[in-house]
DNA sequence: AAGGCGGGGAT
DNA sequence: ATCCCAGCCTT
């Protein structure tokens, strides 16, 4: 498909089905369209249109943005976050006051030099109300693009943003005076990933590209553009020891602060998961015997920022040694930790709760063998 | 290259 | 809950 068909195709769809009743789509000078694109910024346009409304009802032209409070403008943008923007849009309107008799600049770099002004943004002002070429690529064309071309990757890292880049030069229309529609081309591919090549659910059979885009021939317009990797939580892993006599188990109460913090737990040995062979150390260093010493399956727990493998033991005692029963904490009947509610009363996290329900479930069945006298 | 900024909507 | 959104700036 050459950049003409491509265009061609966009813009048939903008006349048919585009919006052009925006707000910023009316009186378009490169003033709305700069203070239109900035709200635009990670913000819907639902969200934006009363901000845009009230805005330009008080601050109808740039030098009323120049002249006002910081403290007005931002009062005009409480609620629409990311207040950076209104902080560099009042800083950006006396900057081009002062630096530029008043006027904006009509050139992409010296657009994208003023505060608040990024290569994206300044395509959009440049090709929506002065007639440059101005490619752009914020969220929606980055959808389009990767999914017409299938760009693998995150376009957060910095060869898929090249890549796409690269694309949305190439489409761009060299001419955006009144014959090239320059405006409407970047007014058209907003609008194609806004309300049709949308993040889940594209709809493809009214798409005007789906012919000529890959990711729509290979069945996964879904999987572009690459989602950002999440950040691998680290693991930490832990042997509990569910030190157990006659139906019961021993628990301690954690810290106040940190993980867990006053919550009961069994005794831990933290950054460990030797598991069965950990324990048996455990107790040979106490001068413990156990009868038996059984390794129950790996439980993994997550937190915000890390999960935590679990390794439980069982260790079946005989007795209760002093050395436990002095060591501070309690002995609690399986039975009863497994009642309902018994977890948050006690104060038992989750995963503790789920090992006693399982501990409770393996061990039900010998004390029915030899119940208790 | 990665993180911060922020509120809201979709899932 | 998690991800994402008409991004840009700083470190």
């Amino acid at each position: 498909m050459t950049p003409e068909q491509f265009q061609q195709a966009v813009l048939n769809w903008f006349d048919r089905h585009g919006r052009k009743d925006l707000p910023w789509q009316q009186d378009i000078n490169p003033y709305r369209v700069w203070v239109s694109e900035i709200m635009l910024q990670q913000t819907q346009v639902a969200a934006v249109i009363p901000y845009f409304e009230r805005f330009m009802a008080s601050f109808p032209a740039l030098e009323h943005l120049a002249a006002a409070p910081l403290d007005d403008v931002l009062a005009h943008w409480s609620g629409l976050g990311y207040y950076a923007r209104a902080r560099n849009l009042h800083k950006c309107a006396q900057k081009v006051v002062s630096d530029h008799c008043g006027e904006f600049p009509r050139d992409i770099e010296a657009l994208a030099g003023l505060p608040g002004i990024g290569r994206s943004t300044a395509g959009a002002i440049a090709s929506i109300s002065m007639g440059l070429k101005g490619p752009i690529l914020d969220g929606n064309v980055k959808r389009v693009l990767a999914r017409l071309h299938a760009v693998d990757g995150w376009p957060g890292q910095a060869a898929v943003a090249k890549k796409l880049w690269q694309l949305a030069e190439t489409y761009t229309p060299q001419s955006c005076d009144k014959n090239g529609r320059g405006n409407h081309y970047t007014q058209a591919m907003m609008d194609l990933g806004a309300t049709l090549c949308t993040r889940t659910r594209p709809r493809c059979d009214e798409c005007p590209l789906a012919d000529s885009c890959i990711a729509r021939t290979q069945g996964n317009p879904q999987d572009y553009p690459g989602r950002k990797p999440r950040k691998e939580k680290p693991v930490r892993t832990t042997t509990m020891l569910l030190l157990e006599h006659d139906g019961e188990i021993f628990l301690q109460q954690r810290p106040p602060s940190g993980i867990w913090g006053g919550l009961w737990c069994p005794p831990q040995l933290e950054e460990d998961d030797g598991g069965e062979a950990s324990a048996q150390e455990w107790l040979a260093v106490r001068d413990l015997s156990a009868q038996q010493v059984q390794g129950l399956p790996q439980l993994r727990h997550t937190f915000t920022h890390f999960h935590l493998d679990i390794a439980p033991v069982w260790v079946q005692l005989a007795k209760i040694p002093a050395q436990v029963a002095e060591s501070g904490g309690g002995w609690y009947k399986l039975r009863q930790l497994n009642r309902p509610r018994a977890a948050q009363e006690l104060g038992l996290p989750a995963p503790i709760a789920k090992l006693a329900k399982q501990l409770l479930a393996l061990q039900a069945p010998l004390l029915a063998e030899s119940p208790a006298p």
